[in-house]
DNA sequence: CTATAATCAGATTACATTGTCTGATTTAAA
DNA sequence: TTTAAATCAGACAATGTAATCTGATTATAG
């Protein structure tokens, strides 16, 4: 349609902030993930199998396997997962696709979107982590009831 | 790919910027525009008969005929043409797909997403509108010798 | 008035992204 | 050691965007 991050992107960006709520080395299935999300799972799991490539998250294979996060949220960059997924290709020519656009002679967004990309990291206001923490113990709970039994998020050892 | 405006915007966007350095109500030919731009013809018509209906710009049709910047760049905004090609529908939700981004539980890029959209004017600083200015009048004296005569812009009456 | 140069409009093709499906591999628990 | 639950991997289908093509309409210049 118009202005926005690729949907694996997205995607990818989402299932980071996922985790991070979380935790740190907290092990979460994809299924979990794909349905508190709404991501067709084995798409997200191709995104997050791209980014344990590149050492953002990791992943455990096997019964009770999953994924975790690899390093607080407050190290990741948007930067960094945006790369990871699709590459710096974007990141070498100008948003608008403005010829010669730089430092000298900027296009209209130049600089703000530089530093929007560059300086953001991926981590929510303590408020935020909160809210959605208790959103997200709902949700599984009520995943967890329409399933026989279920998988829970365990510790790493 | 990544990151990025649709082609749609990133083109219009390109017409926009391109009709502003020749100047308010300067009546250009869409060939001029898609050769400098290295644009498809026929698409970049599209888009600007898109924003012709906005009233972002005008057209004349007709020998002679061509688009031309119906008010300054400086009370265009970048949102105002994002909107006009592809609809608002992507500004109604967050740019991460972040569930119940709000002002209140805000995700990463809450604030500054909708700052660089919403408050972008579609202007170029001087010193980049002289350097842009000189180029394009070299470009376009180039492709007027490649082809046998040429339609040079002139002034709407 | 006629020829020409331009916008306007719709149908169609090409391509990339998104999403699905099937199966192999790994690992923990019983 | 067997079973089940998970990641991993690749091929394939569906969708939407981007680009092309053809032709109609409009209006100016001569």
């Amino acid at each position: 349609m118009a202005i926005i991050f690729s949907k694996k992107c997205e995607y990818g960006i989402q299932g980071v902030l996922y985790l991070a709520l979380k935790g740190l080395n907290t092990v979460t299935p994809v299924e979990e993930i794909a349905a508190h999300l709404d991501i067709p799972r084995e798409f997200i799991s191709k995104i997050l199998q791209g980014l344990t490539a590149n050492k953002i998250i990791g992943s455990k294979k096997g019964k009770n396997g999953g994924f975790f996060l690899a390093k607080p949220s407050n190290k990741i960059k948007l930067y960094d997962v945006v790369v990871a997924i699709d590459g710096d290709g974007i990141f070498s020519q100008c948003v608008l696709g403005f010829p010669d656009c730089s430092g000298e002679y900027p296009c209209p967004v130049h600089d703000e979107w530089s530093k929007l990309i560059k300086d953001t990291y991926l981590m929510l206001n303590s408020q935020t982590v909160d809210h959605f923490k208790d959103k997200v113990t709902r949700k599984i709970h009520s995943i967890g009831l329409k399933k026989k039994k279920n998988a829970k998020s365990r510790s790493v050892n």
